[in-house]
Order: structure tokens, then sequence, then C-alpha cells
DNA sequence: ACTGTAAATGCAATATTATTGCTTTTACAA
DNA sequence: TTGTAAAAGCAATAATATTGCATTTACAGT
């Protein structure tokens, strides 16, 4: 179990199972996609991704399929309160950290242990049982700054 | 200059002034909704506290006041790439820290000076210029776990 | 292999959220 | 008081997200 064993491709439909759930092309499409664009994603990225490789996908599909992911522990969802926005794979389970480039829109993800432990305790002291954490860091990438 | 001295609806006009910017109505209605929600609130949600009190705006216009707001540090706009979503009072220019209960809904503002420290020490050793970082918690508050 | 069935997907309609161009109104400096 | 640029309103449209129902599909059991 758990997700350490990702991302390939070729494990999902054991991950599937597992949940006991279907093996179909537009989950494998949709795992594909958010392997491949290596960075935060909306279904509509998706959709777009699946797309341009010849293959077709439906918006509404899309966004199923990353529901059932995320319930299963595939992908993770942005915490953006009743907005869907932006879903990646997590390369841990249950938190995230990102460095976005307001310049150039690219987003590099980052994992770092201090400030997972220091959120930990946040929610400690307030009495709060957390579930997933997040990270986001604006500014200007080192290449955007030279 | 700073917004240190907010949040005090009546120094919007000095602080509107100080940015060659006019002092206007909707511009009074939207901050002191951000106040009184006291909570990360979308452009829609503003417009429907207005409307409660008895006043009235349009929803274009919220948009634009909260652009204009985050360009001069007024309110903060929760980064989700690309999504207007929410926004809110920051209690200290340039970061944020939120504890949202996915079970209640209810969101509560933290501020941790390590977590602080640990979100500049990570950009910094990528060599990330930020100006802003932001971490929310999810989970469930003390109220919804008893 | 075939078949029945629940699960998954597709499709259509609708709701919500966000942006754009243009007109009208308003703040405020002169 | 008045002229003018800025701001707000309005209308249209785009983008994002959800819901209900029809159709297709994976796959368990035969
Ligand atoms: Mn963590
Ligand atoms: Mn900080
Ligand atoms: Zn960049
Ligand atoms: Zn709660």
């Amino acid at each position: 179990m758990g997700i350490s064993n990702f991302p390939m491709i070729t494990s999902l439909r054991t991950t599937l199972k597992e949940h006991g759930l279907k093996d179909t092309q537009p989950r494998r499409f949709v795992l594909q996609a958010l392997e491949k664009l290596k960075k935060p994603a909306s279904p509509y990225d998706i959709q777009k991704w699946v797309d341009a490789k010849g293959g077709s996908i439906n918006a509404v599909t899309v966004y199923r399929i990353i529901e059932t992911f995320m319930r299963i522990g595939l992908v993770h969802r942005h915490p953006c309160d009743g907005h869907f926005s932006l879903c990646s794979m997590p390369h841990k389970k249950g938190h995230h950290g990102f460095l976005h480039c307001t310049s150039c829109g690219k987003t590099q993800e980052f994992h770092d242990e201090q400030l997972c432990k220091a959120e930990e305790r946040v929610a400690r002291t307030l009495k709060f049982r957390s579930s997933t954490h997040v990270s986001e860091i604006l500014g200007t990438c080192a290449a955007c700054a030279a």
C-alpha cells in the first residue's frame, strides 16, 4: 500500500484493484498526464494533454477521476476552499510544498522536513487535527531573476 | 506606510490618497466586508455581504477593487494559480497561514515565526526570490473533533 | 468465451466563477 | 462650479465546475 511505488503506470492496475476500482483508459490517461506534466494541472489541462496525445476524454470524467484518485491518495488537490483549481501527484502523501514563479509561471515542488514539522506543531498547538498541509511560495525563480 | 495601521476603515481614505486612488463607497464596502467577515472571502462573498447590509455593489467592481487592494497591500489573495478564489486581510504583509476545517468549513488564521523562517530558508536554498508565502493546513478543528 | 450487472464514462444542461469592452457616473483638483 | 480622468456599472462572453441521466464498459461468475 501507499504511493511510494508510484509513479509507475504499470502499478496503477494493482492500486485500483486494491480499492475495488476498474482499470480504465480514462484513468490511465489522467495518471499519465499528471506524471508527464510534472506540475500542478487543472482538469482542463489534463484534458488538453490527452487530446494532444491523440486521445480523448470528457472533462466531467476528468473531474470525477481526480476525485477518485484523491480518495485513494494518488493525487493531491491544492486546497483552495471550494475550487478545484489544481492537482498534482504528491511526492509524499499528505503534504506539499510549491514554489511558484509569478514571472514565467513555472511551479517547482519541494519538500522540507523542518517546514513539515513546523506545520504539524502549529496544528497541534491550536488543537487542530491536520490531514494535509500545503505551502505555497510565490516570487521569482532563479532563471527569471537573471 | 505599511498596513500595520489597519484594520481601521477611517485610515482607508489616507491610504488611498497615498497611492493616488479615489475614496469611493464600493471601496469602503469591500474593506468593511473583509474586516467583518474575518475569514478568506470570494468576490461573491463580499458582494453578498454588501447586499445583506442593504448596500449594492457590482461583482465586476469587487474583482477590480480586490486587484487594486492587492496592489497596494491591503488584501492578500490566496495563491491558486489562475483562480481568484479567496482573499483576505493579512495580519502581516507578505505571508499567511490558515487552518481550514473540512468539516465545518471554518478558517482560522495563524502566524508562526518558525514556519515563516523555514519557508524563507527553502526559497533561499532554491535560489528563489519570494514575495509571498502561504501555508494552508487542512483537517478537523477542535470543535468538530469533539 | 459468454453474459449479466454494477461501475464508469459520455453527454447535455445548468450553475458558478472570472474576464473584457464599452458606457455612464463620480471623485476631486483646479 | 466645472472639466476630466478614474472608477463603477452594465452586458456579453469565457472559463470552470456540478448534476442528472443515457450509454458503454470492465470484469466477476458462469
Ligand atoms: Mn509535511
Ligand atoms: Mn511569513
Ligand atoms: Zn520564472
Ligand atoms: Zn470544524
